[in-house]
RNA sequence: GGCCCCUUGGCGGAAUUGGUAGACGCUGCGGACUUAAAAUCCGUUUCCUUUAUCGGAGUGCCGGUUCGAGUCCGGCAGGGGCUACCA
């Protein structure tokens, strides 16, 4: 039937296509108010050198929902640009002496090739790279605006210094209390920095996660909620013995206090510091402290200690002295740095207590008696609560609502709502960011620099010959005059974190004509990104600080909107197997094949194969997409990329799964060419079944499209190809172009140079890229009659194909009569027989 | 330690959301075509029993609800992720 012999070459048709669509501008995008939009968005990428597999899958998962969503008459935005100031340009300009522009234009030249090679259907004439001025124009702009909101201030701080990139990193780029790329312990400094104050959106941050993000993943929006970390509790106030001042601490269980067997002072606690000047041992624990750093590893291990400072504290109930103690387990920056311990209630003040003989109080009995005793295990459930005055009796929420109430009745304390989520530190040490807009002035202090003297731009003649901050050793650079003062002045030579970059960027693409202001009226238009897709590695870092951003343009009047993604998708990582020689060095899978079931190196030593694992360099089971697209094809290499795991799973890459994927694009071509071979117009053949499939495809590619399940898409176009192969000489011309000209359609999202080339062939005018959606013939879609299965309690036994309308009664008498039923019951009388139309019979005996 | 997710053939995974478990692909095996190879095509691939039928078991394990459970509920085991002294 098809020619065996009959190939196409994905080297010829692939590039012709690409040009054509460039040619065509065939993906621009322009506002209008007539049609819905649809703004579809991978992640921003950084130019590291060349596209890697987690790209492809990326931007070919975006690219089908794209290419979808615009023959579904979608007006879409699907733009790309570069996420193109950070490190890795200095250590390449440190490392080889290439300047960090030049480094970074370059790899995004090459990479803006490899990803047209993909066929991705982007607008180019929006791309722009975060590192030039008439992007970072604009993020200056912003920082001065977000200043004067108040979203932006200065403070002396303790920071996290990460050592070995020199610089300061955020709290949430700080992974294990080691930097999230360098990997170095981090340490702490302090130092003068700009925050952002992400905090003043806690709430709204929070709220929104349960009210706005309904097309998030679950995952993300538990991680981010977690990391907001909002909690009910109190603030109390206690006396001190023989003072004047107060002691504020923070709690979430106020219904604990009369089990306060002593106060807890973190080391950086004002009043410990206070202390320490006329107490030695207390000076030193606090110096011990320091020394340990946030961060060590050793932390986790490491034991409840502490010191006694000698002061009490008054019991807001009791009158009871409380000794107050610095103790290492206390964190300055949440709460107030200060807290009552109830030992009977909490295993860190429990280990505490214990280890200094300091005294505990039950207050808390479980229902089975349990927590009147205290062991070596605090009590930390539910229960009714004993020894404590008048909340005797009264449960944990009892006891907690009854204690603020007396408390704000006695003017010692009230219900506060504490976040985990701190500011955003912005500065960093770095040459290759965008600039801070600042100048310190002797006289003024920091002076921002007035919008029209913007932008403040990198100089470019820096040297990379020492550690640190090349801006810091540039001879001129920083040195200025006050624009409030006009004396001399200095430049802040600190630049801003390069997630400040990619946290407003999707908008920037609504704006690609706007050179005085951010933003243009097109932002209006386009905004939400609709889908979203990238990395969950970024579920709290940029997913966080977008919506942060969001919200300060929402204030400047900027946006209309609170949050940037509608809809986000986190798609799951490339894996490979691994290869080991003998020695134990790393094989790359082209050095490695397989011969009669065991594996060799090419000159035939034994290799093992490893874990399947994330694609890296470093164990060198990494594929290029490059090398893919010219051995197999773009289309071959997008169809295996999307066929086999569902998106949000890891997906295994292997040689015979692309090769799989490569032989169904030729067959897809032999099949398609031997349909045009016979088409011509004519009368289409409605009850052929290989038209009525068509259309079941093209339903349920559309829904599988839309559900994120292109793994199915794929499956549901593999029956479709064997049933139309079966049906190849039962279609008439009419059907087969109907047919071909639908399946083109269909397919386009996936391979869309084949189906350009084929539709071509069709002899369509115009792209199938701008063609539109089937239109799909509801009736086709059901089939006249049903094969139901037939049950004897449970068990399937038989099944009877009938009139998909059949009545009940009738279906239940052929069931009854089948050979299968009839051994099964053996003459029995069956009890019950439920039929459930068009799905299943079940006989219970 | 806390929170969350996952577990279906040799493998990746389907299963109309409580209704024929294993679609589709990969791999393997057998065969056709060919002088041969490549390519292509056909068959086969959950397990047990059987020559074949007929049958039995089966979605990590134990139990429950239901006419009917991969799907719902309770418990357990294994794997993974996030977070971590957050009072």
């Amino acid at each position: 039937m098809t020619e065996s012999n009959i190939r196409y070459s994905a080297a010829l048709i692939e590039p012709k296509w690409q040009a054509k669509w460039a040619e065509q501008k065939a993906f621009a995008a322009k506002p209008d108010p007539n049609r819905e939009k649809f703004y579809a968005l991978a992640m921003l990428p950084y130019p590291s050198g060349s596209l890697h597999m987690g790209h492809m899958r990326n931007y070919t998962l975006v690219d089908a929902v794209a290419r979808y969503r615009r023959s579904k008459g979608y007006n879409v935005l699907h733009p790309m640009g570069w996420d193109a100031f950070g490190l890795p340009a200095e250590n390449a300009a440190f490392e080889r002496g290439v300047h960090p522009a030049e480094w970074t234009y370059r790899n995004i030249d090459n990479m803006r090739s490899e990803i047209k090679r993909v066929g991705i259907s982007i607008d180019w004439d929006r791309e722009f790279a975060t590192c030039h001025p008439d992007y970072y124009k604009h993020q200056q702009k912003l920082f001065l605006e977000f200043l004067s909101e108040d979203l932006i201030y200065q403070k002396e701080s303790v920071v996290n210094w990460d050592p070995v990139e020199m610089t300061v990193l955020a709290n949430e780029q700080v992974e294990d209390g080691k930097g999230w790329r360098s990997g170095a312990p981090v340490e702490r400094k302090i130092m003068n920095q700009w925050f952002f104050r992400i905090t003043a959106f806690s709430e709204s941050l929070l709220s929104a996660i349960e009210d706005q993000l309904d097309r998030w993943p679950a995952k993300v929006r538990t991680m981010q909620t977690n990391w907001i970390g909002k909690s009910q509790g109190a603030e109390l106030t206690f006396q001190l013995v023989g003072r004047k001042d107060v002691l504020k601490i923070y709690t979430t269980r106020p219904d604990t206090i009369f089990g306060a067997s002593f106060m807890g002072l973190s080391a950086g606690h004002p009043l410990a510091k206070e202390v320490a000047k006329a107490h030695p041992e207390v000076a030193s624990f606090i110096k011990e402290c320091e020394a340990l750093g946030t961060s060590e590893a050793a932390i986790e291990k490491a034991e409840k200690k502490g010191v006694d400072t000698g002061l009490k504290a008054i019991h807001p109930v009791t009158g009871a002295e409380i000794p107050i103690w610095v103790a290492n387990f206390i964190l300055m920056d949440y709460g107030t740095g200060a807290i009552f311990a109830c030992p009977a209630g909490d295993q860190r003040d429990l280990d505490f207590a214990r280890k200094y003989g300091l005294p505990v109080y039950p207050i808390m009995e479980g229902s089975n008696g349990s927590g009147s005793e205290i062991l070596d295990e605090a009590y930390t459930g539910d229960g009714k609560l004993i020894n404590s005055d008048f909340l005797n009796g009264l449960s944990m929420s009892e006891g907690k609502a009854r204690m603020i109430q007396w408390l704000e009745e006695k003017g010692a304390g009230n219900a506060i709502t504490n976040y985990r989520l701190r500011d955003w530190g912005l500065s960093r040490q770095r040459y290759w960011g965008c600039p801070i807009p600042i100048v310190h002035c002797e006289i003024c202090g920091a002076v921002p620099v007035p919008a029209d003297q913007l932008p403040v731009t990198l100089p470019e003649d820096v040297a990379f010959d020492k550690p640190g901050n090349p801006l810091d050793h540039h001879p001129t650079w920083r040195h200025t005059s006050c624009p409030k003062c006009g004396n001399a002045a200095m430049r802040e030579t600190d630049t801003m974190d390069t997630f400040v970059d990619s946290s407003w960027y999707f908008l920037r693409y609504c704006s690609p004509n706007a050179s005085l202001e951010p933003l243009d009226g097109e932002a209006k238009y386009w905004m939400n990104v609709d889908q979203y897709v990238g990395g969950v590695e970024h579920a709290v870092l940029h997913l966080l600080y977008s919506r942060f951003f969001m919200r300060g343009m929402k204030q400047l009047g900027y946006v209309e909107q609170d949050e940037p993604f509608s809809g986000l998708f986190t798609q799951g990582m490339v894996t490979h197997e691994t290869y080991q020689a003998s020695d134990g060095s790393w094989l790359a899978p082209e050095e490695v094949r397989q011969v009669e079931g065991r594996w060799e190196d090419l000159d035939g030593n034994d290799v093992s194969v490893g874990p399947t694992i994330k694609m890296s360099k470093s164990k060198r089971n990494g594929v290029s997409p490059m090398d893919i697209i010219e051995a197999y094809g773009a289309d071959a290499g997008r169809w295996f990329s999307l066929s086999d795991s569902p998106p949000e799973r890891d997906f295994e890459w292997s040689e015979a799964g692309v090769e799989g994927a490569w032989r169904f694009t030729q067959r897809f071509y032999r099949l398609v060419q031997a349909l045009i071979k016979g088409a011509k117009s004519g009368e289409v053949d409605v009850g052929n079944p290989a038209l009525k499939g068509m259309h079941r495809l093209s339903n349920d590619v559309a829904a599988a499209i839309e559900d994120f399940a292109f793994n199915r898409a794929i499956a549901k176009t593999y029956e479709f190809i064997n049933l139309a192969e079966k049906e190849l000489a039962s279609i008439n011309p009419a059907t087969r172009y109907e047919i071909v000209r639908r399946l083109l359609i269909t397919v386009a999202p996936f391979i869309p140079h084949l189906a350009e080339e084929l539709w071509e062939a069709l002899g369509e005018s115009g792209l199938v890229c701008k063609a539109s959606w089937p239109e799909i013939n509801e009736a086709l879609l059901v089939d006249d009659s049903v094969t139901l299965p037939i049950q004897v309690n449970g068990k399937r036994r038989d099944q009877i194909s009938v009139p998909k309308d059949m009545d009940t009664k009738q279906i239940e008498m052929l069931a009854l009569q089948t050979e299968g039923v009839r051994r099964t019951l053996a003459g029995a009388e069956p009890s019950k027989i439920i039929v459930v139309p068009g799905r299943i019979i079940n006989i219970v005996v």
